[in-house]
DNA sequence: TATAAATGCTGTAGTGGCTACAGGATCAAG
DNA sequence: CTTGATCCTGTAGCCACTACAGCATTTATA
């Protein structure tokens, strides 16, 4: 077993972000020692870097859960687990089209910028009716 | 002067929005009719929309506050105008940057992951110590 | 003119996913 | 035996809204 700041360092999640996450009982609770203080086990470490890599791909912690609880077997779940990458990819690629479209946006506003002008045409069109 | 609800419709910001921005002081409180009711100015509803524009760029409030400040003129603010937005879109391509990473190990996740499988890999991956 | 629907008001709480304390208790190392 | 590291609970803050509740007033329709 492992006190909170060691099952931080193996799961990569920080110490108040693994109580939050028990406090929403996003996590079950962990044993405790006969001092109070919270003993990990290997599987519930697996559980919060299971997690933390959700998290690092963008999943929100609700979809992170779910493919939690879906366990590491099965056809079906399998299946599950895949439509949910699918539809989070999907969103993901959304998401870089549209900053893309900011990308532009932000460049061609700036283009018009070269120094000398009296009237700042960034700031022009920003105010623009 | 216009209503709260017609600031909304010109500006496109949400009525609570709206309400938001000003108990936050992020823009100036606006006069008041003889009934209570806020009134707005063309010139307020410039303002609102100038902030929307901003934040539609994915500028912070604040970055927006700033550019409003600058007011329309001068040179010296051109050049602050333009490097704010300058470092606003480096952070937008490290972001789509970013995205575009997660893609790909989505993408990878998922490639591995055919039908028939006893085992999950997209699961076991996540899973992996 | 009576009524219904729209619009407005204030105030408060919730969202997501943490992060940052304060103020204390306990533990491990030298 | 002291120092510093680690742990505890509880609460508040972050960002930028969004969503009510519960009421007052205004505008449109019958």
């Amino acid at each position: 077993m492992f006190a909170i700041g060691e099952a931080s360092k193996r799961s990569g999640v920080a110490i108040e972000t693994i109580r939050y996450y028990e406090r929403e009982g996003i996590v079950a609770k962990p044993a405790r020692g006969d001092n109070g203080r919270r003993a990990y086990s290997e599987k519930e470490i697996g559980h919060l870097r299971f997690i933390k890599r959700c998290r690092d791909l963008g999943f929100t912690i609700k979809d992170a859960q779910a493919l939690l609880s879906l366990g590491e077997q099965q056809d079906e779940n399998c299946k599950i687990a895949h439509d949910m990458s699918k539809a989070h990819l999907e969103s993901v690629r959304e998401k870089i089209e549209s900053l893309r479209q900011l990308e532009k946006a932000l460049e061609e506003l700036m283009g018009n910028c070269e120094s000398g002008n009296v009237q700042c045409p960034l700031l022009e069109s920003l105010h623009a009716d």
